[in-house]
DNA sequence: TATAGTACCTTGTTAAACAAGATACTGTGT
DNA sequence: ACACAGTATCTTGTTTAACAAGGTACTATA
């Protein structure tokens, strides 16, 4: 898997499952990495970023099956934040499919 | 636009480009930024690191319009890495468009 | 002569993914 | 009691590519 097609994505991708639900580090990366390949010293940190820039709030949750999950969720920061990479995305990887189809 | 979702996809479209025809670093400069900005801080070193891997070679060509100009022609080893790439891009971004397009 | 357009290049900065670790809890098998 | 696998968190240092902001130099027009 090409690393650098990742950058800028997987915070997408991330803020895109907590919009659906909160989730916690370990769930997100076990999530993800069935379609694309990631690795939890990607995911920590992005999750730390997401904190210090306002677009999640964190919570501790007893679990049974190990120690204590970190569970992550949007603000109303985040939802804004999502929707405008959502777009960004969008607009290019239309760009990219445009210029790959581009005929001689 | 997110400077990180171009990372390792700006290779591909220069790679696409030079599959088509030979091109000079300018000319895919005003390309590819009439869909996707960039700027040539950024082809120019792209075009050396292609250079160094062997995907392209390099011949001078006169203009009359400016100072001579670098083409880059693509080599076999440059159409297997686009092919590649071509291959990777497209797994990514369905991938992505998978996971994005996930209900609850 | 000076400005715009063409065409090349380099340096230093920034940002994100990753490998490779460390820590610690739960549950199972021996 | 002990080891191990699975769950779950985190950090440090490395790598890579895009970018801003410059520089150089040729041609053409005003």
């Amino acid at each position: 898997m090409n690393s650098q097609f990742k950058k800028g994505i997987l915070e997408l991708l991330v803020l895109n499952m907590l919009k659906k639900s909160d989730c916690y580090g370990y769930e997100i990366v076990n999530k993800i990495s069935i379609t694309i390949s990631i690795s939890e010293g990607t995911i920590y940190p992005l999750l730390r970023r997401l904190k210090t820039d306002g677009y999640v709030t964190t919570y501790l949750s007893e679990s049974t099956e190990g120690p204590p999950r970190k569970y992550y969720h949007l603000s109303d920061k985040g939802i804004i934040e999502h929707d405008k990479l959502k777009g960004e995305w969008d607009t290019f990887s239309d760009g990219v499919n445009i210029l790959l189809g581009e005929e001689l």
